[in-house]
DNA sequence: TCAGTTGTTGACTGATCGTTCTTGAATGAT
DNA sequence: ATCATTCAAGAACGATCAGTCAACAACTGA
C-alpha cells in the first residue's frame, strides 16, 4: 500500500557517495546532499532518517558494488578518518568493507590512494626510504 | 610599540592542533577553539587571520616539533583528506612535513595510523594478505 | 605626557547547519 | 468509493557557523 518511490535508491546512495567523497563528511551539507541528488530535504529523511543514516548507507552499498576502486576507497577514508573513531557501527561497516575489497596491505593501500587525492607525489620526497 | 599578547602563541597553535586533530578540520568550529585557548574570538583572528590560517599555523608548528608523533601524524591526515586536494598551499606545507618526518613508507605509516585512529585491527582481517 | 599602535573584549552579522512539520498527492486493500 | 498508508513538497525551526566591529586597555617611542 500507500504510493511508490519516485527515485532509484541506489542511484541516490551512488549520487551522495559521490559527494561525500569529494567534500568529507562534515563538509557536505544537506543542502548539497539535496541539489547532488535532485531529491527534496524530506524525502531524503524519510529514506534514511538522517545525514549519518545516509553516510551509512552508502557504505553500505560499498559491499554490493564493485571491487575497490578509488572512489571506492575515498569514500572509505573518509569514514575512516572522520566517522571510525568515534561511531563503532560506522567502524564495523567500514572495516567489513577494507576486508572484502583489499587484496594487499590494507594500510598501504588507504595511505597510497590518500596521498594521491591530496596530489601528492610520494617520489619526490628526496630523503625517504623507498622499498625496493 | 602596541599592547604585548597576553598569549603564548605556540601553546595556542598546540592546542587548537589538539582540537583540530580530535574532531577533523570541518567538525571544529571556531567556539570549539575559543574554548580550547581561553582566548576570545578576535584575538584568535587578529592573530591567525581565519581557521584556515590558524591550521596552517599548526601544520607549519610540526615541522619544528619532533619526530613523528602519532598526534603529528593525526594532523598530517586532517590536512591530506580534507584540506590538501583542494588547498595548494596546506599541501606543501603537509608534503614538506611529510618528508621531513617519515622515514619509512610514507604511505604505509599514514594508512596504519588511519586505522590504528579507526580503532580498526588489521591483523583481524582473515583474507588479507600480509607481507613477511 | 601624549600620540600612535597593537591586543582584548563581547556583542553582533548574515548565512548556513541538520532536522521537523504540515499539507497534499499517489497508491493498494477493502 | 473510501480509507489507511506511503511519499513528495517546501516552508519553517532553533542552533550554530565563520567572521566583523567598535569600544576600551596596555604598551612604545618621542
Amino acid at each position: 500500500m500507500g504510493r511508490s518511490r519516485g527515485f532509484d535508491e541506489r542511484e541516490v546512495i551512488a549520487q551522495c557517495a559521490e559527494s561525500f567523497l569529494l567534500t568529507g563528511y562534515e563538509g557536505t551539507s544537506i543542502d548539497d546532499l539535496v541539489h547532488a541528488t535532485g531529491l527534496h530535504r524530506g524525502s531524503l529523511y524519510k529514506a534514511f532518517g538522517s545525514k549519518r543514516g545516509l553516510f551509512l548507507a552508502t557504505l553500505r552499498q560499498l559491499e554490493t558494488n564493485g571491487a575497490g576502486t578509488a572512489s571506492t576507497i575515498d569514500l572509505l577514508l573518509v569514514a575512516l578518518l572522520e566517522l571510525a573513531p568515534r561511531d563503532a557501527e560506522v567502524r564495523n561497516v567500514a572495516a567489513g568493507a577494507l576486508a572484502s575489497f583489499i587484496d594487499q596491505d590494507a594500510a598501504t593501500a588507504l595511505g597510497a590512494r590518500l596521498l594521491e587525492r591530496a596530489h601528492i607525489d610520494v617520489n619526490s620526497f628526496p630523503n625517504v626510504w623507498k622499498p625496493s
